[in-house]
DNA sequence: AATGAATGAGGATTCATTCAT
DNA sequence: AATGAATGAATCCTCATTCAT
């Protein structure tokens, strides 16, 4: 059908989000046309819209890829009934393989982040959910951590959002001028060391205990 | 000289920005055009053009507005030297009229998150400035709980910007749906309690003792 | 840039509204541009949006103009009481002045017949409702005469229509090829024989009396 | 030689042109796409071009089908010498078919009416060169009729344009909304009998003698 | 013969900005 | 200062047609 060398209609469809995915994190979504992909996945412009139906529909895309990317690591404290120092151990290592995850993907979480909802409403509903999800997931994280006693009594889903909007805008900055921090991975335990020790029940500190500096 | 009533030099200037505020609120930048802005401000469009050089700078005038009136209520705790009773008075303090004008432009707030970076250079500027400043204030703040030794040694920008990621995110999410959570007021304590918790130096744990719940 | 003298607001509506008859009658709708029309009427592209909010509405209003051309000459017969003989004064006059409308705007002409139905259902419903409008007024028309006796009983909107039939093919073949006719004025009167004749009633032939060839 | 089960290429055109049709009557021209075609009639894109040059050709098969259909009722009154009865007979009978094949064709007919002329030259060219056939065989009617002296001296052309004009507005807009007029059936000779007494000639009525209601 | 992916010219519409009055 | 008509560059999207497989 294709080829042999020939991309496959999968593989296009693939040339075109690449395309995408790099313009859009570096111009943004307005100042990235149609013309401009087509031309960096170097095809004529009519085929854009073999692969996609709109332009909007290709940024939905690139934007629904990257937050999938990071839903992936939220899952793993909460599997079985772990001891205090496992819930840690699995926190710390979710926390690890997200900052990595950010970090190799620097330009579309700035992407992601700036544009979040100046586009549309299917965009913005994206979003709201992509945050819900992630916070609900932390949320019972954390009320896991209340029922381990590592965690004092709270509002989980307040604590949960806190938890997100530190390494959320402490990533983010470090992101922008790497130069004026400590490396992410030892930027990571001080932030758990925060978001926990914040919330500290009467089995703690733990934290402290578990993983000194 | 202005004919009687007609408004003087400023205060059309005010209506126009009035008017683009409302409307960039609503809509975003880029779903608001210099048309609607002098419709809604009652001006002919040219008129807009004696104001500001483009559209742009009206944005950044608006967002620059927001800005500033955010970074109003930081300076408090660094004053003078106080007890640690009273550097968590002011720091609660501040929090708490940051979060009024936050409460009080809840669309404006969004719009600055939204839109933050998506426009050009020199809004990406203002922002990073802006953050850095509110950084490099609450850094202060930090260091100085350090010295009163209500704080352990950290690096204070991460710490600061960890606290920065837990007012911005959980605020942003009460005002989206405030059916979801406690009221706000409520809640500063408890960000703040996590956020100075979480670095509880030698001295504390400070902050139950001063504000039990 | 044109102006000798500043044209009005109306006048640069007429402007372009001229220069889409002429450009529509030539080449019909789908094979014009809106860049063709305001290049003809020598204004720039965007200008085309202040007057008109799309295509196709310049269109309707074009075709629009042109029915109501027509429709002016149907209202003659009705009015009064009249005698048969002015009865069919009446007729002939109203008939003689279509002719000369549809003469005066050939092309036009030969555009509504053309691209009646084929743009949008507006234009449809407008060609529709034109026909029944006329028709029913011819409709009215042969009811009088049915009064008058010069009518035999027959179904009024039936020979309506074939009355509008009968003008309309005869003049749309004349205009195309006027050198294989008569001239249109003496073509009228037969048409009308034609048309009365046929349905002639017991005061008939009346046509033939009143109007020997 | 092709594969059993395969359609003949004879077939496979038929195939196209049935689907074209349908879309064709029912969107008109311009609102169908090639796309539109090929996906109806059940094969590729690029397929429509081994049977067809070019979308207009197409049509041009769909709408000389369609007037050819009709051409065919035409040639009865003219064979022969026949009586006034039998003149009248068979111009009866050849209009009664042709109203038949306009109702089991209505879409198309109002079709070919709508975009008579909006496409192309050759198509302009089509529908002048198919009303002067039918008018030509229809004047040869009238001159016939005229030697008969059931019609009086007239100019055939002319003439015949008024029947054609007659009938042709009557069925559009009976088969617009049936709902509004008697049964075409009983249509027919109303027209015929407008039609032909119009121009009744010293052997005449003929038509009312010979078919009284 | 059949396929369907690819092409790219073409057209409608928007809107920031200018400028004559 | 104010006006608002005019401008035209910019951009999304469509679709007839081609051609390698």
């Amino acid at each position: 059908m294709s080829k042999p060398g020939a991309p496959s209609r999968d593989e296009r469809r693939q040339q075109l989000l690449d395309a995408a995915r790099v313009l859009f994190s570096e111009r943004g979504y307005h100042e990235t046309t149609v013309d401009d992909i087509t031309r960096a996945a170097d095809v004529a412009k009519g085929t854009f819209y073999l692969y996609f139906s709109e332009k909007r529909e290709i940024y939905h895309e690139v934007i629904r890829g990257f937050l999938s990317l990071i839903k992936e690591f939220g899952d793993l404290a909460t599997e079985h009934n772990p001891s205090p120092a496992e819930y840690f151990e699995r926190i710390r290592e979710g926390a690890r393989r997200l900052i990595q995850v950010l970090q190799g993907n620097a330009r579309l979480a700035r992407l992601a982040y700036r544009e979040a909802l100046g586009v549309d409403e299917t965009l913005t509903a994206m979003f709201r959910d992509f945050y819900r999800e992630i916070a609900e997931l932390e949320a019972r994280n954390i009320e896991l951590a209340m029922q381990l006693g590592v965690v004092r009594p709270c509002v989980p889903l307040v604590v949960a959002y806190a938890h997100i909007g530190t390494v959320e805008r402490v990533v983010l900055e470090v992101l922008e001028r790497p130069e004026d921090f400590p490396p992410l991975e030892e930027i990571v335990d001080e932030l758990l060391r925060i978001g926990y020790e914040g919330v500290r029940g009467p089995n703690g500190p733990a934290w402290t205990a578990l993983f000194p500096a």
